[in-house]
DNA sequence: TATATTTGTTACTTTGTCGTATAATATCGG
DNA sequence: CCGATATTATACGACAAAGTAACAAATATA
């Protein structure tokens, strides 16, 4: 279970390792990840074996297994990547002084390009069954998180009289339900970036939450 | 391939079986399907064997191999179940003689409620490589109806005044998106019953599609 | 009650894929 | 240039689950 070498490509100096060597090694492993989020979102998770996953990048079974302990590993990868990108936007957010309205719709401007990305199949159409409870839990407390913004920023639009009178909660599950299920017609659908698909949404979403 | 008896109803006068022989049968092969329908929602439908859903009603695996060819079968026949469901209230959308709005309305508040039903995750959650293509094909032209009928009515209700204007294709994919995502949260924070889920939704959407 | 048909079980084969033991090759620091 | 370490391949073990063959129990009809 011990790396053979840290991993963090700021270890420079106190590592007998080069840094160089740290350093592909930590992009291999990324190609690994994302050669099978892709795959995953063609085939779905169960049919994808990662012998698939291997001829994908040109090599051989065992070399997936030299940078990734198992299967599961790689997939809580896929959900992590994908969820920090959507988490990536907290700070601007903190940081703006504009209405709770204005914040939701750079939200979700961020959140569905993010969905239309790479790492979106994985997650939100991988299901939790496939990862062991600790993993399982991790990735709740992520996806968690982010609509608990969404839900809080609502709240405190209804407050500040930028958004409508609503439900809360339900609205806020309709958003993230609109956002989450792009991934399911993005990639047959492509017509538009993922950015593009953000701004989409974000306009729909304006007129439902614009006081009347 | 071939079945042993003729598995209609109807079929009781020119049958040298007993009707009540095929009705018993068919109510086992729709115990089977939902039996099947709920394991798939809670653990997956790869974490599922046929084992787990024999087990389930009291029987051994061959018996659902009597009832059923194989898995793909079933998890067709989950689609087909929860599809139809949906499907079921466009009679009385053409008959009806509301606005547009009004129509999509009562659509969405039966959709939801549908979703949130015993098929609700089989019919969203399921994925299409796991049926053979000429089901998958039919899986789709199903869904496809479905959502051009959102669609259409969205465009209808711009004309006829009782929707205010916006992008139809992604209003509908929005509205879409939101329902079918109930799937997901619905089992665990099963506060409101199906029918409400719908309301609430419906509700959402009224403002969304309001004219302003 | 006797017989044919339906319904169900026990025990098996087959297949696919995860994960690993072992060995061979490439690459880096000294 | 050499030894150590990183990297990759070949071949295999283990196991879970799909699907089947052959046989046993139940039941309707004559």
């Amino acid at each position: 279970m011990k790396k053979p070498a840290p991993a963090r490509p700021g270890a420079s100096t106190d590592s007998p390792w080069s840094p160089s060597r740290a350093k592909t090694r930590q992009l291999k492993r990324e190609a690994v990840i994302l050669a099978a989020a892709r795959a995953f979102r063609e085939h779905g998770y169960h049919n994808t074996s990662l012998e698939d996953v291997a001829s994908a990048l040109n090599v051989t079974k065992p070399t997936i297994y030299y940078y990734v302990a198992n299967k599961e590993e790689i997939l809580f990868e896929c959900f992590r990547a994908g969820l920090d990108q959507i988490k990536s936007v907290f700070g601007d957010l903190d940081a703006s002084k504009h209405t709770a309205r204005e914040k939701l719709r750079v939200l979700i401007r961020h959140y569905g390009a993010a969905i239309a990305g790479e790492f979106g199949w994985c997650m939100v159409r991988a299901e939790d069954q496939d990862l062991s409870p600790a993993m399982s839990a991790r990735v709740k407390a992520l996806k968690s998180e982010i609509d608990q913004r969404i839900r809080g920023l609502i709240k405190e639009g209804i407050k500040d009289g930028s958004v409508g009178n609503c439900d809360p909660k339900m609205t806020a599950f309709a958003i993230a339900g609109a956002l989450n299920w792009i991934s399911h017609w993005y990639h047959k659908d492509a017509s538009l970036s993922p950015a593009e698909v953000g701004e989409a949404f974000a306009l729909v979403f304006d007129h439902t939450l614009k006081p009347r």
